[in-house]
DNA sequence: CGGAGTCTTGACCTCTATCAAGTTTTGTGG
DNA sequence: CCACAAAACTTGATAGAGGTCAAGACTCCG
């Protein structure tokens, strides 16, 4: 994996490191932005200082200022129902962007509170936009991450809502595995940065089926787990769960 | 209710009865744009010739090239999911827009079915981006609505995922009343476009649970059905239905 | 009037939530 | 580094929501 390294700005060496295959690497590359427009871009790009675990990027109700993308660090996103159980909408890994459901009212809809200790960028919406309007392109690629990101939320979502638990599960490791591979890590070895209570809320399970599960897919031999450390050892397994409906599951032994 | 009327354009006033409470009326109205502007806009907007039930707008995996808004009738958006079977996503009530969830891979990822006899404009996508690169502020209320609708579908898939049976029909009969009313319609008393079984598909529950709800919720006096007809009867039984996550239905009798 | 499709109803059974203990891990202060 | 408390997680037993299967009843059309 060849690395640009040393001819650039060490600033836009993050947004490169940062968002190797986040939307804001979109951003980029496909409008065919020069050196000089990426500039820029990276120049209104801030860094902010690491948060601790438990610390929150922003609070749902809070005005909207800016976008914001993992460099290190994992995040989740919560909503408070109306019976005021919180809710875990999102989970956001190394290189993903998050605040983007804030654009349209101005206001957060959810918090983001820090897994683990996480570094952030932070790009000022208002300045994206203005800078948008001078780079042609930008603007619609805004539209294109916006609307992909969107999407894919919105199919993780269908996925889940109708699945059996266990499929829930699956889709969810499968998921992890491969945003994981996307950063250049392990997409079958990972540590989960968030809790089984964090999990099996996303999943809109029990945290007893969640602990019943990890159990289950393990003398099922496709995974192995131990506490936060996961290994995807029948990738296909876990594949094939989520395609079919049937296939409950099946202990041959 | 004044009635913006005579001293317009005729296809002007097509997109403001098309488009009220929808996604385009925004589109005109927060940025300023001026008489001329919304003419320009108008000028792109084609009309289509009317689908009747069980046509399609568009298929899955065909090129996007537009975005669409129902005038009058109502379309179901459904997927392919990888078992085979067809998911409903969405149901698209008059005033609202269509083919938003393409515009990030130039690709329907979903199909447009008409439900009946149904009337569409069609805003050519290339064009509309066009317009806005030379009408200031049109087009971050573009992201802006991109977002909302997004951020709406969301809350909705959300508001379903974790629910009772009973919960999801409560907020689905909810959301159609007040999506009809929007459109000037009753919010309580209204014609269902689609069929139990897109009904039960959508809500992610089997066809018999459905039948099983509609009577337990006419047993509790909430609503009244007949076949397609529908009559909300007790709102706030409904509402309260919805927020809170016990009171699984209680019979007094 | 008849036939296809849609909707309803009933019986049964599985999946997963819930309750209630245990057990392990994590975090804090000595 | 250890001890202890507080979380977090696991495990078992139980019950209920909702899926599935199988008939049967309407509806919509020609």
């Amino acid at each position: 994996m060849a690395e640009a390294s040393s001819s650039q700005p060490p600033r836009l060496r993050d947004i490169k490191a940062v968002c190797k295959t986040c939307s804001l690497n979109e951003l980029c590359l496909p409008v065919g932005l020069d050196q000089e427009d990426i500039e820029a871009l990276d120049r209104i790009v801030q860094r902010r200082r690491p948060l601790e675990r438990g610390d929150s990027l922003y609070q749902a109700g809070t005005t909207f200022g800016a976008v914001y993308a993992v460099r290190t660090g994992a995040l989740k996103s919560t909503i408070l129902a109306e019976d005021g159980e919180e809710q875990v909408t999102a989970f956001h890994l190394p290189g993903e962007m998050l605040g983007l459901d804030a654009i349209s009212f101005r206001t957060h809809p959810s918090t983001a509170l820090a897994l683990e200790t996480s570094s952030i960028c932070e790009i000022p919406f208002e300045e994206l936009e203005h800078l948008a309007e001078q780079v042609p392109g930008l603007h619609r690629q805004l539209l294109r991450i916006m609307s992909k990101e969107i999407f894919l939320e919105q199919e993780m979502l269908q996925a889940l809502a109708r699945r059996t638990a266990e499929q829930r599960l699956a889709i969810l490791l499968l998921s992890l595995g491969d945003r994981f591979g996307r950063r250049g890590l392990s997409p079958t070895r990972f540590l989960l940065p968030m809790s089984r209570q964090d999990l099996s809320n996303y999943l809109g399970l029990a945290p007893e089926t969640m602990s019943r599960l990890f159990k289950r897919f393990q003398e099922s031999k496709w995974i192995t787990v131990s506490n936060r450390e996961v290994s995807l050892c029948d990738v296909d397994a876990l594949k094939a769960l989520t395609n079919n409906r049937e296939a409950p599951l099946k202990r041959d032994g």
